[in-house]
This record gives C-alpha cells, sequence and structure tokens, in this order.
DNA sequence: TTAGCTGTTGGAACCGGTTCCGTAAGTTAT
DNA sequence: ATAACTTACGGAACCGGTTCCAACAGCTAA
C-alpha cells in the first residue's frame, strides 16, 4: 500500500494540513516542522497522490492538444505540438493528445466534440490545431472549455480575432521572396497552389500584395480540383507551360508543392535555378533533402505551439482577461533554387 | 455550480449509490428506477466529475505515449501514435504525450524519469517510443508503471523479450526483397547504412541472411561516424564507387538513405533503376514522393502502435500474466526503382 | 403463519488530497 | 502582569465519485 499524506503526517507527528502546507510551499510553516516533514516524505517514499488533489483543487494541469481532420501528425503539426509540448513541461502541465475527425464541410451544429472535452473536468483547456471549421472552435468554447485554436487552417473564419487563435503572418516571408527574386532580376513570378484552399488563399493575399508593392503584376496557376500537393505540383508545371506566358520564378504555396514543381521541370529538362527558380513555403526538412536545397518562406512551428500554450495558460488562469489573436512572423530562408533569370530563354 | 451525483439523486429521489449504479451499468437497479434517474441526469445535464471517479476508482483511464531521445516527432512515430490513439480511444482511454531526453550512452543509472511518470497515479501505463536504452525502460518498469516498449530501437537490448515490447520483424520483407532482387538477375546486392546503429544492425543481419539463403555473398557499406542518413547516403554511394567492386543493387537500410543514395548516383550521371536499381526500408511517404518512386520494405507503424497500446492494456487489467515480446512481420512494396541488372556496365 | 431467499435500495465509509477555522504558544506593548 | 497581536499548527469539512453493508419489500416453500 501506498504512503498517504495522512501516513507522512503521523510519522513526523504533525497534522495532514501541515504536511500539504510542506509540499506546496505555503507559509506559516516553521523551519523546524518543515524539516521533520520532508525527512518523513524522504523516509516513507511518499509522492503525493495527483488524482486526489486535482480533486480537491478542482483542475487537471492538463492540456489538451487537438489535431483536427489531419490523417496523421506531419512534420509541421509535429513541431507544432513540439512547442506546445515544450512550453507546458516547463509550466508544469501535462499534455493530452487526441484525434478529431468531423467533415469540414458539413454543418457544424452536429459535431460532436471529443469524448475528452465533454468529459467535464478531465481537462483544464484545448488547443485546436490541424484543419478545424471556425464553427466548430466556437462550439467548443461555448462548452465553458478555455480554448485556443491554431488559425491559418482555420475554415470559414472571416477575421483573425473572430476566436481565440494563434497565427503566422505570411507578409514578412513572403515580401522578402518578391523582394530577393526581385532583386535578382525577376519580374514574372507566378503564385502556385489550390487557392480555394483557405491558407493557400492567403499566402497567395500576401503575395499579390507585395508582388503589387514592387510594382510587379501579380500571376496566378490554381489547381483547384485536388488537394494532393504532388499533383497541384505537377500540373501547375503543366500549366504554367502550356500557357505561353513568360515565367521565370515560381512561388509554390508550400514545400511539397514547390519539391514537386521543381521535378516536373526537371522531367521537362528545364533546371532549377539555372533555367527558373522556386521558392518554397514552410521550410520544411524536405528543403534541405531536395536538390538543389529549396530556398523556402519559414514558418516558425515551434513558436506557434509555444504561442498557443502560452495563450491558453493565461487563460486558464485568468479567464476573460485575456482573448484575440496572436500572430508571429515568416521570414525568408536563401537556399539554392533561385538564381538570375536567364536572358536567352523566354518560358 | 455544476451538478453534481447527489444533486441528480435528491432530485431523482434515490441515493447517490444507485445514481453510480446507473451510470456504470452496475445490475441490481429496477428498471422503473433507472428511467427516473437517467430523466433526472437528462434534467440537470449533470456529466460525472472524472477526477473524482479517477480517485475513488483508483485508475486514471489514461495512458502515456513517451516519445524518448528525438529532435520531434518523425513520420515513422507519428504513425506508430496514430496506431496507439486508434486502439486507446476505441478502448476508452485518454493519452497523454510527453518527451524525454536523457543521454543513452551515460549511465542509466542516473537518468530520471518523466514527472508524468513519477507522479503516483497519474496515468495507468506507458508507452515508451523513440530511441530508448534498455536499462531504462527497466528502471520505468522497476517504478511500478506498467510498461511496454517499442523495441526496435532499443539500445543494449540483447534478446527480444528482455523487456515487454513490440517489434516489427525485418525478417519477411527483406527476404521478400533479396528474392525480388535475385529473381531480377542480381547477383551483386550491396547494403548501405550504419550498422553501428542497432536497428541498422539488425536489418543488416535479415539481410545477410537472406543472401546467404538465396547463395549471395552479403557485401556491405557501413559509414559509421555519423548518424545523418542523408550524409550515409551520400558517402555510401561515394564508397562504392570508389571500392571498384561490382554493385548492381542497394539496399539501404531505410529510405532516407535510399532517396540519398539515388540522388547521389544520379549527381554522378547514374540513373536508377536502368543503371542501378535501389530498395529502401520502412515504406514512408518519400517513397511516393521521390523520383522513381522507391521500392522498399514496409513497416507497419500503425500496426505497431496498436500493438503496443494493445499489449499495454492488457498488461494493465492483468498484471504479472502478460509479457515478453511481440512481433509484427514486414512486406516488400515493389515500386520503380528496381530493374534487371545491366550486362554491359560493370560499377 | 413463519422462516428463508432474492432483488432493490439508501447511505455510511472511503479514496487522498486542500482549505479554513479555532486555538495554543510566543511576542510585544502598556 | 495583562491585554493585544502574531505565528504555528491540528483537525474537521469538503471535493465528487465508488463500494459495500444493512435493511426492507415481496415472494416462495414448509
Amino acid at each position: 500500500m501506498e504512503p498517504s499524506i495522512a501516513d507522512v503526517a503521523k510519522l513526523a507527528g504533525v497534522g495532514k494540513g501541515t504536511v500539504s502546507r510542506v509540499l506546496n510551499g505555503h507559509p506559516g510553516v516553521s523551519e523546524k516542522t518543515a524539516a521533520r516533514v520532508r525527512q518523513a516524505i524522504r523516509q516513507l517514499g511518499y509522492t503525493p497522490n495527483v488524482q486526489a488533489r486535482r480533486l480537491a483543487q478542482k483542475k487537471s494541469d492538463l492540456i489538451c492538444f487537438v489535431l483536427s481532420n489531419r490523417d496523421f501528425l506531419h512534420e509541421f503539426h509535429s513541431l507544432v505540438l513540439k512547442g506546445v509540448e515544450n512550453y507546458c513541461s516547463k509550466a508544469g502541465r501535462d499534455l493530452v493528445f487526441a484525434l478529431w475527425r468531423y467533415p469540414l464541410d458539413g454543418n457544424p451544429e452536429s459535431v460532436v466534440p471529443p469524448r475528452i472535452i465533454a468529459n467535464r473536468g478531465s481537462v483544464d483547456g484545448v488547443i485546436l490545431a490541424g484543419a478545424n471549421h471556425v464553427e466548430c472552435v466556437k462550439a467548443i468554447a461555448k462548452l465553458g472549455v478555455q480554448c485556443v485554436a491554431f488559425g491559418n487552417n482555420l475554415i470559414g473564419c472571416t477575421h483573425l480575432s473572430e476566436v481565440d487563435s494563434v497565427w503566422y503572418d505570411e507578409q514578412p516571408g513572403t515580401r522578402e521572396a518578391i523582394r530577393y527574386l526581385a532583386s535578382l532580376g525577376h519580374r514574372h513570378i507566378r503564385f502556385a497552389a489550390n487557392i480555394s484552399l483557405p491558407w493557400f488563399a492567403r499566402n497567395y493575399r500576401a503575395y499579390s500584395d507585395a508582388m503589387l508593392d514592387f510594382g510587379l503584376a501579380p500571376a496566378l496557376v490554381s489547381i483547384n480540383d485536388t488537394c494532393d500537393y504532388v499533383e497541384i505540383g505537377e500540373r501547375a508545371v503543366q500549366e504554367i507551360l502550356d500557357l505561353g506566358e513568360p515565367t521565370t520564378a515560381i512561388f509554390a504555396g508550400n514545400d511539397v508543392v514547390a519539391v514537386s514543381v521543381i521535378r516536373a521541370l526537371s522531367r521537362r529538362g528545364l533546371q532549377v535555378p539555372r533555367d527558373i527558380s522556386v521558392v518554397g513555403f514552410d521550410d520544411s526538412p524536405r528543403c534541405i533533402e531536395s536538390d538543389p536545397q529549396l530556398t523556402s518562406v519559414h514558418v516558425p512551428k515551434e513558436t506557434l505551439g509555444a504561442e498557443c500554450a502560452r495563450f491558453l495558460i493565461e487563460k486558464i488562469s485568468s479567464p476573460d482577461k485575456v482573448s484575440g489573436a496572436r500572430v508571429v512572423p515568416t521570414h525568408l530562408v536563401v537556399r539554392g533554387s533561385c538564381a538570375p533569370p536567364r536572358q536567352d530563354v523566354a518560358l
């Protein structure tokens, strides 16, 4: 039988309350008594029972990381999770991991929250990562659970602070990328993705704004009927070549698309960056594994995770006092996939 | 104030015990009373308090997935985690995620377990994934926590059942791969990895056994001074070409090495599979993203996760009745990276 | 009619902590 | 020496469930 706080109290010749005070570092215990208690704790090898403490304090010190509508934890969210874990473990909180699937295009009313959230008191708060419908986030919040969402993959979100959320800002990194390409001499920089997906739409807007700022004309190729990034890259290259309009650089919606673009180009005998430049978005590990190494807009994934955790913990300790959106910037990482445009070739 | 079980009892005009019996589906409650209780529950919108139940039952229904000594959740363990999550959620258990770092080559005695495990009662059991020293697994088990380890990344493990663990078996898939290459006409199949890492050593043994079974001579190139898989692939190609011995196929220790091998070969003007065949190990998503698509030994990652969870839950419900090692087989997935050897070229 | 059995049910005791109240001991002021 | 105040500390009450025991009602068998 494991020793309880009563055993410690008896051995130290004090009351349960005093032991509790020593354990939690509360004031009002003389150093002499505290030492005796600590000695008894050591002697019995006593460890407090977490569940009992949770019941008494009416809090769980547990935070739930929910990954919504993803078939598994991809690199991106793995790193977000890492950031969350890191922050939580420093804050003395443990992390519950849960998956959540529901039809993103269905009626948000009929979506049932994951069991762990419905179970009252089982977690103090929730971080909603993966792709979520904004109404489902609101539904969770309405359940009386503290909740922070990862913003960039929200569906149906009309403005940043519609729900408490953490976002990366595509603008600075995208701007840097366009400035960089422009400084190399590029004028015909084309955006390639599927802008029916909200995150690509946001990227495109940032790209478009930056292009205009530098006096360049935005140009788009969007493959709207598939979510397979590899396919998007391949077909985008096909369309760009068919188009006949000049294109000296391709700004891909993310790194998977970019790598696929590079491969599709090389199959057609076009070398990157000699014949055409490519920029990715995400700065995922495959940037280094690809050949040439991919210049890409860095998204600070761990920072995003840490910000989610920080925000949530603030909400838990002072509900209704903090709310809104928090945004972290992106920046460009230059590698080997861009070069000045060739003068002699018109794509 | 949230309604408690006492409120339900009062409203239904019964005792707390009866409500509890109804909630847990225990026998000995008349249907008439049960209906009244259910009505009261609905009326109050009552949800049981998880922490109180956990305290009373002395169990948490929580399982902890510990990822050891990895910088983050890579694809492989992401899928293992997915398998675990899947099984757990069906078994009505929630999942706690924790990271654990300790020097793998240091003294296992001085390693401190993660807080979540040390906290008595906070989880019912632990799945140890990532790379662990076998002594550290034993140390956790000695703490009185039910525990199952992912076997293939164990360090210092002399035999399968040294600790309760789940393994994938390299043999069947590797055998298939060698048989396949042999059937294409290959005689000079070389294994490339870093066999100072235990998992590569195990792969090499399986490769070597299979080669001997088919009457072929095992041949090895091992890059022992780095754990960077991309570098292993590049330098392995270098060594193989420098060696001057005939090599018509390369069996890489894992897919990252394989992809790196393909790229290094192509930089030297050698095309896969025309000039040389390559087989990977893992069957990771990059097999499909690579060009040509990579033939690889499939490791059933989700199954591994599910087996870990099943094993652990069995151990929790009947401790000391189940133990040992559980093994799941691998198999070959044929894609486009192998072809008959060229007769005219001697590498 | 009475003893014996079964099916229900209420409620006390318990799980192992936290918190708060009352009191005893010690300290300072008058 | 006494009042007033501070500090230390024991222990009851509580958090919200589960479990077990005693009791009671209704039924059967002798």
